[in-house]
DNA sequence: GCGCTTTAGTAAAGCGCTTTACAGTAAGTT
DNA sequence: AACTTACTGTAAAGCGCTTTACTAAAGCGC
């Protein structure tokens, strides 16, 4: 083993200011009430002609906290939950603590995840997920021995978390009734799989949608998709959907992706948008705003920056009871819906040339 | 200070295993060529039964080594760079590494992010960047203190890091001749700001290009944009092309958000893409695909993959000479450009919720 | 001057692990 | 029978910091 340059330790800096380590130690750390103006100067100049740094890994073993947070990101598929973990990173760090990353594929992949955040002895843990919770006996474990553990998107079963969702169901409800305040009256729903708590939520808030506006339901147009769907996928359903006798007027599509990909395959087809079919997306995802999408957004960044401050809160306070925050979905009304005054669509054509 | 209960330590397990705590060492780490079978087991089991787990700041501090590597995204202003991180993360973690996670607003926060991660004592740092390096001194001072580092798109001007690039000016000029090749005379370019080495790296391809295909540099069809350009002045900025007496027939964009608000603002006039107006971008960003946006491909996905390699390359070796990748940006043909015959035989297993 | 508190600082014991130097057996050699 | 070699394992000294318990000196009231 290489071994590097010996490092200047807190004992040089004493040694070369004329004082016990104790005293440095103390200096750093800000306990300077009892201290001589002086002798911190001292220090201060000592530490500086010595380029000092001190090591928080000594400091880590020393005090058993690290100032490390854990970030466990379980099954990224679209990069929107990607968006989440800058905001984590920048209110971690303004409290004092950094970040370390893993990356889960899967279940096993997370436990694997867990554990290793905890040997590297992080003072708290958020985990962001997408799928269900099979299983959180390994966060559990991991909580009684002393290390919080905040969930985004991992809903409901699992009250000693501190947790952080958000409310699916509202945010398709308020799109329903958006389209419905438009004048749609035959609105379609493309959706995942339809095991998934997220679906259901969905699914649920389309439901209380439609009866809030005294719209049918009307099972044609709600078209579960799957998890090997792919864009011919949703193309064809969008032509299915337009082939029915009494076809939608609109279309909430189960992410942003395909919404952009409906968009496309409708003008391909001739439609316009939003006038000839209004579309809707959810996600809110980054490029969304440069396609005019009207959308659900789903408040990552937020979940994120909130998930943070649960963890904080439960480490100054390790006995308090877990919360559970849930976050609203806004109506981000752009332009695939109309409703805005502009109309931009034309029929246009942009197959090959 | 909440004192934890008290862990389980190496000590411990060595107790209840009836050895030293230096046989539980090795066996840990796999110094088991001089071990009995039977005391592993014994070993192991004790473990197991008083689920054991290293501490890594222990080992941090005897071994000075922490098993961590730092990323440092400075100025994030696309989510592109984002989408290095996850190819990093799990890069690193491959070849055993953890990864500590910091962003930077600017540079003087990068200094102070490096700091930071110094103070962690991460084993290597790699830095990713879309602006110019003004001063690299602090990295300079990092590495000197036996921390390697690693740059990418940081081009050039510091031989002494280890660092991934990729070739701007041979990726547009390839969109070029992919254009001209279509049959395009009239190839505008919008670019970045032009003191930027990649704004300057891509109006050289953009000429090369040209040159190549013998067709004649038009300084009307280079549109400059700036740092505060709006989706407004993009716009703004296809009807000034289009409105010249001699309008481009095809326009690359300078990043593939900007193509996309270009290529919805010549639908919105009226124009068909590609066949009256070809659109290309640059970044080949994940929605790109499904807008089947033409587009230059920066690879930075790859460029983290090959960055940690340098990393660890110089970790086993510290004295080795710095190395310089420079990484082709490959053109990736969809359909606003035309030239594919064949439209959206893409598909994806991506599954979301 | 005498106790008493306050002030300013120190010594030393860890935190949990690695690693070096060393030791006790058992077996193979001459 | 004395002498190497393995073979298995141990004791103890750190790694660089924090923190507890303690002390020496100075200030103060009387």
């Amino acid at each position: 083993m290489a071994k590097r340059p010996n490092r200047t330790t807190i004992n040089d800096v004493a040694l070369a200011a004329g004082v016990s380590m104790s005293t440095v130690s103390n200096a750093i750390n800000g306990k300077t009430t009892a201290m001589a103006e002086e002798t911190l100067a001292r220090i201060q100049q000592a530490m500086r002609e010595l380029d000092y740094r001190p090591s928080s890994v000594a400091r880590g073993l020393a005090t058993q906290r690290t100032a490390t947070l854990g970030l466990v990101l379980t099954e990224i598929e679209t990069p929107l939950f990607l968006q989440a973990v800058t905001p984590i990173e920048r209110e971690a760090r303004q409290a004092g603590y950094s970040l370390l990353l893993v990356n889960a594929r899967n279940e096993a992949d997370e436990r694997e995840a867990v554990q290793l955040l905890q040997e590297k002895q992080v003072d708290g843990l958020v985990v962001i997920s997408t799928s269900d919770p099979r299983q959180n006996d390994h966060l559990g474990k991991v909580q009684s021995d002393g290390i919080p553990v905040a969930l985004i998107n991992r809903a409901g079963f699992s009250p000693e978390f501190d947790q952080v969702n958000w409310d699916n169901s509202a945010g398709v409800a308020a799109i329903v009734e958006h389209l419905a305040g438009l004048g749609h009256r035959r609105i379609a729903v493309l959706v995942g799989p339809v095991n998934r708590r997220s679906t259901q939520e969905r699914l649920q808030g389309y439901q209380a949608g439609l009866e809030k506006c005294a719209l049918p339901f009307d099972n044609d147009l709600v078209y579960p998709g799957d998890y090997t769907a792919t864009p011919k996928d949703w193309k064809q359903s969008v032509l299915d959907l337009l082939a029915l006798t009494n076809p939608p007027t609109a279309i909430i599509a189960s992410d942003d992706i395909v919404a952009a990909v409906i968009v496309r395959t409708l003008q391909e087809s001739g439609r316009r948008v939003p006038s000839d079919v209004a579309v809707a997306g959810i996600d809110d995802q980054p490029f969304s705003q440069y396609l005019g999408l009207t959308t659900v957004q789903l408040p990552v960044a937020e979940a994120g920056r909130q998930a943070i401050q649960l963890l904080l809160q439960r480490i100054a306070n390790p006995t308090a009871k877990a919360q559970h925050i849930l976050l609203p979905c806004p109506l981000v009304v752009r332009d695939t819906c109309g409703g805005k005054g502009r109309l931009h669509e034309r029929s246009t054509n942009n197959a090959r040339g």
